[in-house]
DNA sequence: CAACGTGGCCTTTTT
DNA sequence: GGCCACGTTG
């Protein structure tokens, strides 16, 4: 038993052929079209098809094209049958589309290449043949983060800890980033010791035995068990070396130790790999990528080859050589130059504004204009514009002047329809209906809806089960016939207990109708109910979401088909309708490109994150500049980058200072705008008087004595030093409002006097309040209180 | 056992 | 500012 199919029949390893195959000469001989579509770079990309090979691609180079044809090409020259490719992408979406571009390319089904998918994907079809083999069974389930966290939480209050100075988040991050890196257990070297507390590598042991109990895995272990299986099983690892006869790995500088080794064992035998990536695009260090494994390529594959993509189909120059220019501030790069024959276009275009709220009404005119058609730039359908921001919460004021201004937006990223709570209740039932142990979904789904089951109930039917080591259902059916619960809850536990056996009972039947079991489920549990009873907001898109989970199993043969695939594949459907424009951050946008890019946001302490450089320093910074990169590559014809004055940060105000990165910016590509308001001409009689803070940054922003000051602070920091941290952050522009004497308003103390100026703070003698220090950017001058919206 | 109030926390995100 | 997790009341 050797944990192969029947039909995946691939071949004994070939045995060395001295000669090539007359077989494998007539295949070379095919015509091979596609290859005259390439660029020299690309076509040496592909048709380096032995040995080790990295594809260093720059962004919009067309890797992709390069990647797939390189497949296509290693088909038609007969190297190798799609089954014997072993083709590894990080999303599902990259696979996707990897496998829509090989079969166009080869005007048939891609269908044979039963390898390309996602390291995850990949690694659960092997894990499920060898299940055994890591002390699991080939059911397995995977746990999401939702579940990990509740079993990490009970461990925790198990152990005597204190979970409010130790969160059950901390430990799950520690315990990813040992997977990661391809430790188990025992594998955690000493000097990890004191992690969580001293008791993290215990907890680590404890949660991997749990979840083997469960018979579960979370992500992380799907790599760490197959480099485990491949490690303690050199036989069984032999034969995928031999299965796999060619590999190529997209954006190879997003692997983490675990995923290099899991490839490193794979290619060992034919030593065929060919990772393609950009070490300037390396975005994911925080969750564990290896810049490193990019870089070291040629040590880690000897006598590899490495082939340069430079040739640019993307942007114009001043794009290019704006994202050139800052990424030059990186320091050990594999080092590329990207070029295009591409017309000059518009330069890049930079404005500062007042605050987060102008900003975003100016960059929201800014897109319905370019919507008109400009003097520079025709007509965009709202498709081809993207305002990629830094951090999610940036988003919000976007989303609330683009509402209401009545322009069409989306999001990408958020929430996975997966991940919402009323689906994760669904599936918890669903899941608990196939296999009646899986105690995790039996906890969410015992109370939901409230079935008056609470601590003491749950405890008493945990303590039960422990006892006698049954599953948590059966251990309430236990509990239930000797009487054991209470009042109304025993009641309700048993409609509960009951509903689950004919639920199970009927997934036993062969041939089922599981979308009408889906519904008896929901229906009959209360579930449905429960929402239709709600009288919140969002209880009616919860119904829809519902309703659309259960017209996605039209697509599955049976309950236990859906879910396999729902954890690892299920996404959002975007298949609304209509032109709209982007909101997305950073990271969601790589891979992507728009013709028109706005890059809101760049202050120092939000881009770059204040914490990432907290936390990682030099190499937090430098992640951040290939963020930078990343964005401004993105852009095919007009990226606008922004920044503001004062921003909102928890509900703070702060003053900015303009990001390091602006400075980076060669200002032979740029334009500077000045921003519009009273003097700038930007309102009309008709339009609505601008609020007073509009007022205060279009008079001053840029011809304050604050914003020059500004200006020089940033002209005399070093650009890659980590700036002191906030304390040293000054509202320039606010403080040079005011001087000594004057009188001035603040919304909680009245009126008073100016008497002293400290930083960005002001001494003031209310008349009513006393003398207090008060943040500068808090007053308005007296004589245009009238005017405050408050 | 649920409804309400208070305090602490806060990137980026795929599988 | 706003969410979530916990502790207090009804």
């Amino acid at each position: 038993m050797n944990g192969f199919d029947e039909n995946d029949a691939f071949e004994a390893a070939a045995a060395p052929a001295p000669q090539v195959p007359l077989s494998r000469r007539a295949m070379a001989a095919r015509p091979a079209p596609y290859l005259d579509d390439l660029n020299p770079a690309q076509r040496a990309a592909v048709e380096a098809l032995d040995g080790p090979v990295l594809m260093l691609a720059g962004a919009g180079t067309g890797k992709t094209k390069a990647l797939t044809t390189r497949i296509v090409h290693l088909l038609n020259t007969g190297r190798a049958n799609p089954h014997e490719i072993l083709a590894v992408t990080f999303t599902n979406k990259a696979a996707r589309e990897m496998k829509l571009r090989v079969a166009r390319l080869m005007g048939q089904s891609a269908d044979g290449m039963k390898w390309m998918g996602t390291f995850h994907s990949i690694s659960v079809k092997i894990l499920r043949r060898h299940a055994e083999l890591v002390g699991l069974k080939s059911n397995f389930t995977i746990l999401d983060t939702d579940d990990q966290l509740r079993l990490l939480k009970q461990l925790i209050a198990a152990s005597d800890i204190d979970e409010k100075r130790w969160p059950a988040r901390m430990l799950a991050g520690v315990i990813d980033s040992w997977k990661n890196r391809a430790w188990t257990p025992q594998k955690v070297p000493a000097s990890e010791a004191s992690a969580y507390n001293g008791r993290g590598t215990e907890l680590y042991q404890q949660y991997q035995d749990r979840l083997r109990s469960l018979n579960a895995t979370d992500f992380g272990d799907l790599l760490l068990h197959t480099v485990t299986l491949f490690q303690a099983h050199p036989d069984i690892l032999a034969q995928y070396q031999r299965w796999f006869k060619y590999i190529l790995v997209d954006e190879y500088q997003d692997t983490n130790v675990a995923q290099y080794l899991w490839l490193r064992l794979l290619a060992q035998a034919h030593k065929n790999i060919c990772c393609v990536g950009d070490d300037d695009q390396s975005i994911y260090g925080w969750r564990g990528a290896e810049v490193g494994n990019i870089l070291r390529f040629e040590t880690d594959f000897p006598g590899a080859e490495v082939v340069r993509l430079e040739q640019n189909y993307r942007s114009t120059p001043h794009i290019l050589a704006a994202a050139s220019a800052v990424i030059a501030g990186n320091s050990g790069r594999l080092g590329k130059t990207l070029w295009t024959d591409r017309e000059e276009g518009e330069k890049l275009r930079l404005i500062g504004h007042w605050d987060g709220e102008e900003e975003a009404r100016w960059i929201g005119d800014e897109v319905e204009s370019l919507q008109r058609g400009t003097r520079a730039m025709d007509a965009q359908s709202l498709d081809n514009m993207a305002i990629l921001v830094r951090a999610s919460h940036q988003m919000r004021a976007f989303e609330d002047r683009f509402l209401t201004i009545g322009l069409p937006y989306r999001v990408i990223g958020g929430p996975r329809f997966y991940e919402r709570m009323e689906i994760r209740d669904a599936m918890a039932y669903f899941r608990l209906a196939i296999s009646p142990e899986d105690d995790l979904a039996f906890e969410r789904v015992i109370n939901t809806p409230k079935r008056g089951l609470g601590d003491k109930a749950r405890q008493n039917i945990q303590r039960r089960a422990r006892a006698e080591g049954l599953t948590l259902l059966a251990g309430a059916r236990a509990l239930l016939a000797e009487g054991g619960i209470s009042g109304k809850g025993a009641g309700q536990l048993r409609a509960f207990t009951d509903g689950m056996g004919r639920w199970h009972d009927a997934t036993l039947a062969p041939n089922y109708n599981h979308i009408e079991l889906a519904e008896a489920i929901l229906e009959e549990s209360g579930y449905t109910a429960m929402w239709q009873n709600d009288k919140t907001p969002e209880a009616p898109g919860r119904l829809e979401n519902l309703k659309e989970l259960v017209k996605a199993l039209d697509n599955f043969e049976n309950l236990q088909g859906f879910l396999e695939h729902v954890s690892l594949i299920m996404e959002n459907e975007t298949d609304e309708q209509g032109a709209k424009v982007s909101i997305m951050t950073l990271h969601a946008a790589k891979g992507l490109e728009f013709p028109v890019v706005f890059l809101p946001g760049w202050e120092d302490g939000l881009f770059p994150s204040q914490r990432s450089m907290d936390e990682s320093g030099a190499k937090g910074l430098e992640e951040e500049r290939r963020l930078a990169y990343v964005g401004i590559t993105r852009a095919e014809v007009l990226c606008t980058i922004s920044f503001t004055a004062n921003r909102r940060v928890y509900g703070q105000w702060q003053s900015q200072l303009p990001s390091r990165f602006i400075d980076e910016l060669p200002a032979d590509h740029v334009d500077i705008l000045t921003p519009p308001g009273l003097y700038g001409g930007g309102y009309g009689a008709a339009a609505p008087a601008p609020k007073l803070e509009e007022r205060v940054a279009s008079a001053d922003v840029y011809n304050s004595p604050g914003w020059r000051r500004m200006q020089e602070r940033s002209a005399q920091r070093g650009t890659g030093q980590p700036r002191e941290a906030k304390g040293t952050v000054i509202d320039l522009a606010a403080v040079s409002s005011f001087t000594q004497g004057d009188r001035v308003f603040h919304q909680k103390f009245g009126y008073g006097t100016v008497d002293a100026i400290e930083g960005d703070k002001l001494g003031v003698a209310f008349d009513k309040a006393g003398s207090k220090k008060v943040i500068a950017s808090f007053v308005v001058a007296a004589d245009q209180a009238h005017d405050l919206p408050f």
